[in-house]
DNA sequence: GCACGTTTGTCACCGGGTTGTCAACGCCGC
DNA sequence: GCGGCGTTGACAACCCGGTGACAAACGTGC
């Protein structure tokens, strides 16, 4: 991929002004908006292949934003920058069309990471088509993001939204040992209080949902002492 | 990479000595810095592998300090500790271009939890795409770091946390002849009480799982009367 | 080469910590 | 109020690290 446009819509001057620098000395074509009227006139005349957006805007608001792009076609995909707040629920799942999302604050790192995530996810997708999330095989499954829904054989079953969430935060994390702190911190927003078991339980979950033998399971697993690993293909859970 | 350097950039006296006493006692290399010209100064100079950074400090503040980490194309990891409050907003913007932050108070725990992600992450991440990053050739296996497990033509095997540690450990010391007692201590921690013997135990272990014959091993040679020594690419163990 | 003492390899087992699983609860939307 | 979902506590099942015992390998002195 040779140099991705990337438009970012935010009003917070500091904010704006050092995500614009990290993403040029990453090597992106980066345009920047300070407001929704703006930030919507550049993504529609631009049309970059990604457009980091805040929700908090002033003159139009990001959901606004966001209707329109998708209203008018546009490939481009959307990252939600959202402050945690009472538009937190309406952002859960991204029912309303965005690619992702990444909660204030956030890393560096971990805003790249998505972008690297959605980009790759775009790719080699059909022209013309919104760049919604899609299905996903794993295994013998097939997930469709969009849908909440895993497949198997004709056989479908239903995801919530925080198995959902946490299935993409593996998914995103493919083949890394991840420790029960850093799923929470991402599925379930930092500061969280409650326990890490309850990480345990959603793995469960998506368990009997997308394994063949929920109690042999072949792609997400078990690092006894550290967390969990997760496989799309699926991996032989060999004795030691 | 035993003994990584810290940088701790805090202008509170209480809070910094305990910060610096207990990252000495962790085994950390740590230099200090009581305000942010000092600190940028230092970070700039000896180039630590991570910068604890407190955001109000005197004389340069934790943003601006930041900032200059980051033109400076340091490859330090930064953590921010922030105290939660009446500047959360503006703060929201300053976390970006950290690897982590810390929300003050934080417990000793937590922060090392989060070191220890961030430096894992650091580790080996080649200029590229942190795809490949951990994956290390042995012989005809390869480890990788970040997902626990060893493979050999497409055979793959996971391994516990502490076989990895003391893989870990012989490989940053490979060639070396190590004795008994100085893996234990790095492994397992100084003043451990455990038997010398459990290190041959993991030996075996690690042999079971990285050696083609276990029995005849080519990368974890036996010392006779001394200890064991790492081999990558591997030696015949003949007799002479 | 042999015998013996020492060092290492290997096994089975135990104890404690970690994870799997269930049932119950509270919350929210309907 | 009902049903689904997220969460928690409790308990069972399991895994891993560590230990002691014994066999095998090694090295030394003869």
């Amino acid at each position: 991929m040779t140099k991705a446009r990337v438009l970012v819509i935010e009003d917070e001057e500091a904010l704006r002004l050092a995500l614009v620098d990290a993403l040029r000395s990453e090597g992106f074509d980066v345009l920047e908006a300070a407001d929704g009227e703006r930030g919507l006139e550049l993504a529609l005349s631009e049309a970059p292949e990604l457009v980091l957006l805040d929700l908090m805007l002033p003159k139009r608001d990001g959901f606004s934003v966001l209707r329109a792009i998708r209203e008018d076609r546009l490939q481009s995909a959307v990252i939600v920058l959202s402050a945690r707040g009472e538009e937190w629920d309406r952002i859960q799942g991204f029912e309303f069309g965005a690619d992702d999302y990444v909660v204030k604050p956030f890393s560096t790192r971990e805003l790249f990471g998505r972008m690297r995530a959605v980009l790759q996810r775009i790719e080699g997708k059909a022209p013309g088509l919104p760049a919604e999330a899609g299905k996903i095989p794993i295994g013998e499954f097939v997930v469709d993001f969009s849908a909440y829904t895993v497949e198997r054989k004709g056989v479908r079953a239903g995801l919530s939204r925080k198995e959902l969430e946490l299935l993409r935060f593996l998914l995103d994390h493919e083949g890394q040992v991840l420790d029960r702190m850093r799923i929470q911190d991402a599925v379930w927003g930092r500061g969280n209080e409650s326990t890490p078991r309850t990480v345990d339980m959603h793995v469960l979950k998506l368990r009997r949902k997308l394994e063949r033998e929920p109690e042999h399971p072949r792609h997400i697993l078990t690092v006894h002492g550290v967390g969990y690993r997760f496989s799309r293909t699926g991996e032989d859970a060999r004795r030691s």
